[in-house]
DNA sequence: CAGTATCCTCAATGATACTG
DNA sequence: CAGTATCATTGAGGATACTG
């Protein structure tokens, strides 16, 4: 599947895809990033490595399920490493690659922005709710 | 409803949020800045203020229920300044707030960099499928 | 133009149970 | 421990039509 382009900004760097059009893959690779438990998953993961378990009970409210399948996205991509240990019980690590810890910075500015902005903008919802008039 | 958060970093600027915690009301706020078209409406609104049909014209794929209910939420969450003006036909501009414009840049971060680095991730894709065995 | 209202569908998610 | 398999649910999201 090509990469689709619409418009190439006058200086670089260039830019190899764009999340504005329909068909470009760039838009899958931004859900995933930017999906529930990826993203959580991606910021856990650059302070440093984790095992399944760690990651399931750093992360309240996941299910075992969708951490499995949001890992297994996030590896596929070449964000995450996988790393088995043939001992028993099994042993896995999950831990950034050097894409993945580029990502993951950026989405922690942004999980970090909305955790230290939270409170204004609870006061703006609920100023919202009164001015219903 | 009370911000939750489970522990405190030693040093400022002070967590008010915490998105690892299930019921935390800055995961709802890291959710609407994600979403699929919010995110995106975001990033555009960052270049210059833009209409209702301006925005669903460059968003490709997106419908009027996605875009409205996406503007609606920025809205009420503080990012997004909707501007009516009582015109035949009516007129309605989308602008940032400086709070919306805080976190757009951080989403415009993300999309930059994923733009930038497709790429490389369809060809590790494509490199996994290969080593399936 | 800038939406809202309705209907409809499927895919994302969760709960539960099972396994190497 | 680290998952997979299966089932059930529901709400996110699209298509279409209508309106001030």
């Amino acid at each position: 599947m090509p990469v689709v382009i619409s418009s190439q900004p006058k200086s670089l760097p260039i830019r190899e895809g764009n999340v504005y059009a329909a068909n470009c893959p760039s838009r899958s690779v931004l859900d995933h990033v930017t999906s529930r438990w990826g993203s959580l998953v991606l910021v856990l993961l650059l302070a440093r490595t984790l095992r399944f378990g760690e990651l399931a009970r750093e992360i309240g409210g996941v299910s075992q399920k969708m951490l499995a399948q949001s890992l297994q996205v996030l590896e596929s991509d070449g964000f995450i490493l996988r790393t088995v240990y043939p001992t028993k019980p099994p042993k896995v690590e999950y831990s950034l690659t050097p894409l993945g810890r580029e990502v993951a910075q950026h989405v922690q500015a942004l999980t970090g922005w909305v955790e230290q902005n939270v409170t204004t903008i609870l006061e703006h919802r609920e100023n919202m709710q009164k001015s219903q008039d």
